[in-house]
DNA sequence: ATCGTCAACACGCGAG
DNA sequence: CTCGCGTGTTGACGAT
């Protein structure tokens, strides 16, 4: 079931940036981009480095880190719930595979797992995550591509009009949409 | 203060 | 029953 993409062999900085949907980039700034890229570069040459920011933290090397360690609670009481932020190389890394191959067996998880110093589970989610967010992605392009079609306009000429903006506000709202509207898409 | 992003979670479903 | 999936939501966090 996995999807086929070109194999790549090698790994250059220009991958990095050329990153689709690389949503960690969107909206920054060139010199942001270049020291965000040294620091991926920094990272891959050196794997022991630690792969979690929580790690030194929590002095652990397991990137659940935060959500494993003692549960920390707001001032109401409730238990906080935590985000683990993956580092540039381990992202990398799971793009990479995902490139590859869209789903995981068991035993690849497993092995990317512990290659990424992961947990099985944030493996596993990360691909549910992956998977809908392409899919949630490739919905709306086509939706906005539909609404060209409809109002008979020409894509590139229309890249700042309303309804580009429209749909880029909405790109990861997909289900704001009815697409059973007369004229195509209906808003809610 | 507001917004966008994303890991984590909830829920329902189907496969085994 | 367990597991993984798709889908939608939540909450933390960084940027503006």
């Amino acid at each position: 079931m996995s999807d086929t993409v070109k194999p790549r062999t090698s790994f250059l900085i220009e991958d990095i940036l050329s990153i689709q949907d690389s949503t960690r980039f969107s909206g920054k700034c060139c010199s942001q981009k270049m020291e965000r890229c040294s620091q991926w570069k920094e990272e891959s040459e050196n794997l022991s480095a630690p792969l979690c920011p929580q790690e030194e933290a929590f002095g652990t090397l397991d990137a659940s880190c935060p959500s494993s360690s003692e549960s920390s609670f707001s001032s109401t009481g409730k238990q906080k719930r935590s985000r683990a932020a993956f580092t540039h190389l381990q992202v990398l890394e799971l793009e990479k595979k995902f490139n590859h191959q869209k789903y995981l067996s068991a035993p690849e998880r497993a092995h990317l797992a512990s290659t990424l110093r992961l947990t099985e589970t944030q493996v596993k989610i990360w691909f549910q995550n992956r998977r809908y967010k392409t899919k949630r992605k490739q919905q709306t392009s086509e939706f906005c591509k539909d609404v060209y079609k409809a109002e008979g306009l020409r894509e590139d000429l229309v890249r700042s009009s309303l309804i580009t903006t429209f749909c880029k506000a909405y790109q990861y709202r997909p289900y704001l949409w009815d697409y059973s509207g007369p004229w195509g898409p209906v808003l809610w």
